[in-house]
Formats: structure tokens, sequence, C-alpha cells
DNA sequence: TTAGTTTGTAACGCTCTGATACAAACTCTG
DNA sequence: CAGAGTTTGTATCAGAGCGTTACAAACTAA
């Protein structure tokens, strides 16, 4: 059992868990090495090697238990525990953010939201209700906040990424096109969406 | 200069072409690999030997024009064109998307939009007015669509890439929870921003 | 019992990547 | 103009990672 997973490990691991919670969602309580590769492109033998790595989690003949699975990766992945977000910007995509259970079903909890905007703040969604923006460094505090997600115009979306990283976040999660500056001990992870369809595309045309 | 890109180089390119896409906005004409190199991180050494594979794209003791390299990086991930795609759903996400810069930004124009929910069909969102999902076969069709992308709730999901298999589309990019179901040929790809988000953690935590 | 399925594991070789190094081309400063 | 600093383009090397093939062991189903 390696001390430390490897970029690649992880990202197939982060892969597998995505697949397993949707087959679950599905109603699915048992899959196949064969059946977690058509859906991710990875090959069958990679995906029995990455897991054998960390014990003996399938049955021969039968497969891997869905929920055992997830829960072992989720171990291995050190993410088993709750995590605590907070979602700054109460438009479109902050709404479809916080109604979605995207999050919820990997251990995050949409502890906060934030809004400038006055018609907003005080706004109800889901059971949340949206903040001012100024609340900021003391909701940080209150609720442990881990994760700042930016769904915000890009104009904004710096400022936001630098009051974040004062109040002590270390992870922003960002939906806008700003191209964001942060200390290097904090990691930005950018969301976009075009890019994969790119991606996508250029093996399509091929 | 290679015939077929490798899974790798292609990846990388993509990120590049995040990366230049938001610097441009952001006002800069010109960067080092050392800079993409610090939003990518990709080893500068690797970056300057993915582009000079294809050319000679930089100036010494300068860095790379920016619009030149977002011009070379789309031929050679040969998506310079116009693609045509397809958005399902007019909610909260739907009109998200529709409404950000981010796929025209790259090429992609939104040439149809669809829900089923009679309130939202003839919306006017943007320059697009919403219609009725039975009109997929025809405007497939006659707009040239080629990709569709869902971003409406799991239980609908199977059913739209159903008949947008059935209408030709060969690229799905799936914003829902649901495990799609589609021939080899076609390409699904599904967003899962929380999975992004575990993977990000894991490092965090290390 | 027999056939079929699927995991766990080993072994091999190829490809890709990181690391290091350095000349050449360019900018900037004094 | 000279010299210092920057950055690309390129080569080389070693190691890690991955696809492939193979097969015994464990399980299911008929």
């Amino acid at each position: 059992m390696p001390e430390q997973l490897t970029l690649g490990v992880a990202a197939r691991l982060s892969r597998y868990l995505q697949v397993l919670t949707q087959a679950k969602r599905m109603g699915k309580t048992s899959i196949s090495s064969q059946a977690i590769s058509e859906y991710t492109n990875v090959n069958p033998t990679q995906i029995r090697r990455d897991l054998s790595g960390f014990g003996k989690f399938g049955k021969r003949g039968v497969g891997y238990d869905i929920d055992t699975l997830i829960g072992q990766i989720r171990k291995i992945l050190r993410t088993s525990g709750q995590h605590n977000i907070a979602l700054f910007g109460a438009g479109n995509l902050g709404q479809a953010i916080a109604g979605s259970g995207a999050f919820a079903d990997h251990g995050f909890r949409i502890s906060a939201m934030f809004d400038t905007d006055p018609d907003k703040v005080g706004m109800r969604i889901g059971d949340l209700t949206v903040r001012h923006y100024s609340e900021l460094p003391l909701v940080v505090e209150s609720e442990g906040i881990e994760v700042g997600v930016l769904a915000i115009p890009a104009g904004a979306a710096q400022q936001v990424a630098d009051d974040l990283v004062s109040s002590g976040v270390k992870i922003i999660f960002n939906y806008s096109d700003a191209l964001l500056s942060v200390p290097s001990d904090v990691t930005v992870h950018t969301s976009s969406p075009a890019v994969e369809l790119l991606y996508a595309l250029y093996f399509y045309l091929s």
C-alpha cells in the first residue's frame, strides 16, 4: 500500500467513484471491471491493478459490490468525511449548483451561499439563506469552510479569491472565465466545459 | 509532425488553450512557458516540447504571442471551425450555460435550446428562443448539430441521449447524474465537479 | 460436474514524462 | 554598443507508468 497516491492513480480512482456513484443511483448493486472500463475508457486490467493494490475488494466471477467499493475508494482518497463548501453567486449557476445533488452525493455540504446583490441577499434557496458577501470571513471561521466555489462573473472573481485566501481557504473551484492569481499553497480548479468539448471533438474528428 | 496526437498531448494542448483564452480576456498579449506552467501545473520543458513539435511559435527572450498561439493550437486540434451545439433544458443550469461566453469563446455556437415544459417553450434567452423537444430531429438536421449538451434531470437524460443518437449526433455532454448507455461510436462526457473536487482535496490533505 | 465469468497477479516492453543541460535569439539597462 | 538577463528550441537520459498478454483461483449457473 503506497503512502501517497500518484496523480494518475488518484485521477482514475476519482473517475471510478464517479461511475460507481452514478451506477448506484441507477439501482445497480454490483459492477465488473469490464463495465467500469466501458464508462471510463480505462483498461480493465488497469482498474483491477489500481484496486488490488489496496485490498481484495472484488468477488471472482461476480465483480465488485458497489457500496463496498465506494466506501473503500473514499477511504483510499481520505475523503470519507464531510467537507464544508461556500458558494459565491446566487444567479442561475449558483442556484443550479445549490439545487443539484452533485456535491451532496460526494460528502460535500454547501454550508453557505453569498451574493452582493441586495435583492438576492436573504433569499432562500433550498434550505440555505443567501448571505451578504461581507460576512465571508466570519462564516469561513464559524462553519469551517474548506472550499470556495465561484459562480460569479469574471470581473469579481479575483477579489473573492483574494478574500478567501485571506480567510485561510486553500481550495477554490472556479466557474468563471477569470485567470486567478493565488499563492502557491492554494489550489485553483477552473471548470472549462468548452475545452473538454474541444478535446472530445478532436478524437471524434480523427 | 505526428499524424495523430496522443491522448496526453491533446489533453495538455486543450489546457494550454484554456489558459491562453483566459489570459487573453485579462488583456495579456504574450505569455511564457513558465507562466503557462504555473496555471496548468505542466512542466515548462514539456510545454515547449509539446509546442515545438508543430513549429516555432515562440520568440526567444519573450515568450509566445497569445493570439498566434491560440490560432496554432486550434489548428493542431483541428477545431478551428464553428461547431453547432444544442442545449437541452432551459432551467437554471441551461440558462447559465446559454448566458456564459464559455462556449462561444471556443468556437461553439449554441444553435438551439430545447425544453418540454410548455411554460418555457417560446421563452427568449439571449438571442435564442426555446423550442419544444419534439423538434429535435428536425433541428439537428437543419442546423447541423454536432454536440448535444444535457442540462436536464437524470430521469430524462437517457431518453434524450437515445434521441440524439437516432438523429446522428455523436458527442454528448452530460451535466446530469445519469449513467448513459450509448453505442460505442458515440462519446459521452459527464461533468462531475464534485469528483474533481475530491481529487483536488486529496492532494491538499496530503 | 462442466462451462462460463471475473478477479488478482505476474511479466514484458514500449511510451511518455521529468530532469538536466545548453546554445541561440531576443530584450533591457546602463 | 556591451553585457546581463530572459526564454525558446532541442538533445539526452533514466525512470515511471501503462497496455498487453497470460493464467490460476474463486465464484455462478446450468
